[in-house]
DNA sequence: GAAATTTATGACATCGTTATCATAAAATGT
DNA sequence: ACATTTTATGATAACGATGTCATAAATTTC
């Protein structure tokens, strides 16, 4: 049915395909490298002239803007952003650490981020972990090291120590999940609730076969996810040991096997996914084995995607406020930034940890459960 | 008189008390800003061998590596990118310049040079353009500004002259759209085959009112794409005045709200979206109208997503080699990269054009037409 | 054991920009 | 017309890391 990508003539043509480019030689790149000096020695007047006129300074006379301006433009000029740097503390990159893009979830977070850092003046640079720890460290020691202005970070499981000293240091917002140790100010989820409405409706509709496929405990979202399931079951007086709880890596590979093995030792009547990728493996798993759906399966996703409703008739789904988090977050962030910029020293403001509702949004993926 | 505080204050403060264990004080921010003068002053060596033993320089004794080593891990020192990269000629910064990540499309694209770029050192810049010049001159100059290393760009229409004129001085590489006024590589679909290819589909199950709904003729994409479709009603004899064309911006809003009145004017049989986000559109129009797939309506979308089988009973679409494509493009700018910095000056190989063939996926969105 | 060689270190200049200060030129006030 | 302010410019010194050179120390060689 569906072929797998196939390595076409790739190669042939690569090598084959050439065309005709006018344009580049040695000048070119050393144009590059235009220097204020280069602007000053044309003019013959001094770098500092220039560079004043270029910044608009006020003690500059608008002949010499005009003038400095003119000849920038002719020689093409470009700004060299290092050595500006050189002089202030901090760079104009922002960082975004997330666990992925490939996610509706974290590229709807990215996407508000740039527009935030891209009005400003600051550069988004994306690091992407995996839920690897060493791999967030590498990350954030290149963002300490290019005195990145700020970060916004969805911090994995257990970061290594040194991430912990680095962070410490620098302008930090937290996303999604919260580590403590990092004393920074934090937007999430109010994952407790999230899953606990998620689990009641699927009590409500008759359930007591329940299945979960969560994020692991050291996670703080994977923590308190589960809580919130626990409240529901002991609110409607089910003992958690009769039902089926799977924590793991929160990625699609983990949930679709674990539903795989659930369905064949438990037999749940009703699912829910404590995560947004874990949602996605969950349906694989759902597609892959041919359940029907909401007939001999209720299940609930984490996270809405625009897809959610193209999924078999509408994918019941615990819905979050994703947009405005990620808005939140990088208003906090530029705020932050400008307050460590200039209140030089001693941060007076606390973390401030600021928790959203989320929304189940039902469909049909849902129903009562069949006697 | 007395230069403004010199990081190298920060021992004397620290040891005079001024600094207090609270890491949230004066003292976390500016031990970012240990420098190798700092580390040199503590060890009664001079700033150069601390240099040497950071970077593991051949003319160094193992006892001072370890001792130097040891006092900048004491101290968190962090090297200072910016200082580094003031010597060199380019940044450890590769920029990513697309219309879009809320787009498994993109994403995939962003995921893949994330990785190239991470096993080599760099860092991603992530520029959305959102198809508008403007914004991505912005972009382009920043990087320019940033001397990044490279980029890796889908480039928008028309762009600026400004920005071509940085980029032929820049390492770029295209992808999907090609400009051939920027003498860059390219790497691409075969467009116009895979538009040809959808439509002959239609037109072998006996569509003969075909809507197409794809991007502006000024995308080197969307002119192919077109290409593609005109051959395959030539070959079928279909006149395309008889049929139903629109292009317009690649986004989802002008499919969803073209989709609507093409189903008011003209009525098709079958459709094909000429995009990624248009196949998006294309959808929800669908959805909206509440039409019946294939029933009433056989559908064809570009650019196969992990959902794509879920919409319905499976969406038909043109595959792409996505994953290829941005992994042989991140290899060839790192390679490009190299070139420049060795073969300083004149380029002598030239732009590579490189077209991978997409595959058309056959689900249930088309069907034999109704009579 | 002296000369030649290798090895380790320090002093200094440099990258491109900008902040600081000093100075020159122009505008203002009396 | 002269003193005073304002305004425009230039010279210089940083920012932090590193490449170049010179020199000091350790090693090898005859």
């Amino acid at each position: 049915m569906e072929p797998a990508v196939r390595a076409n003539d790739f190669h042939a043509r690569f090598q084959a395909g050439l065309c005709y480019g006018d344009n580049t030689s040695a000048a070119f790149r050393e144009s590059l490298m235009v220097t204020i000096k280069d602007i000053a020695h044309r003019l013959n007047i001094s770098p500092s002239t220039v560079a004043r006129a270029l910044v608009d300074h006020p003690h500059t006379s608008d002949a010499t803007k005009v003038k400095v301006r003119s000849a920038a433009e002719d020689l093409g000029y470009v700004a060299h952003t290092a050595a500006r740097m050189m002089r202030g503390q901090s760079s104009k990159l922002i960082g975004l650490i997330i666990p992925d893009v490939q996610n509706d979830f974290y590229a709807t977070v990215a996407k508000a981020l740039a527009d935030t850092c891209n009005a400003q003046g600051f550069q988004l640079v994306l690091s992407i972990t995996e839920d690897d720890s060493s791999t967030e460290n590498g990350h954030v020691r290149e963002l300490a090291s290019a005195r990145a202005a700020g970060l916004v970070i969805v911090p994995c499981g257990s970061p290594l120590r040194d991430t912990i000293k680095l962070l410490k240091r620098m302008t930090v917002v937290q996303l999604i999940r919260n580590n403590p140790a990092l004393g920074a100010d934090w937007f999430g989820i109010d994952d407790e609730n999230a899953i606990c409405e998620a689990a009641r409706h699927l009590i409500g509709l008759g359930h007591t076969r329940l299945g979960y496929i969560g994020g692991h405990e050291e996670l703080s979202t994977g923590a308190a996810r589960l809580a919130g399931l626990k409240r529901a079951l002991r609110d409607a007086d089910i003992d958690p040991a009769t039902i089926c709880i799977a924590t793991g890596p929160p990625r699609a590979a983990f949930a679709r096997q674990t539903f795989s093995q659930m369905i064949a030792d438990y037999g749940p009547t009703g699912v829910i996914a404590g995560g947004s990728r874990l949602t996605f493996g969950l349906l694989e798993g759902i597609s892959e084995l041919g359940i029907r759906v909401p007939r001999d399966l209720s299940v609930i996703g984490f996270g809405d995607s625009p897809w959610s409703r193209w999924w078999g008739n509408g994918l019941t789904t615990i819905g979050l406020p994703i947009r405005d988090i990620a808005h939140a977050s990088g208003a906090l962030l530029l705020r932050r930034i400008e307050e460590a910029a200039n209140a030089e020293g001693s941060r007076t403001t606390r973390p401030s940890l600021a928790m959203l509702s989320s929304f189940l949004i039902h469909r049909d993926s849902t129903g009562p459960v069949r006697t």
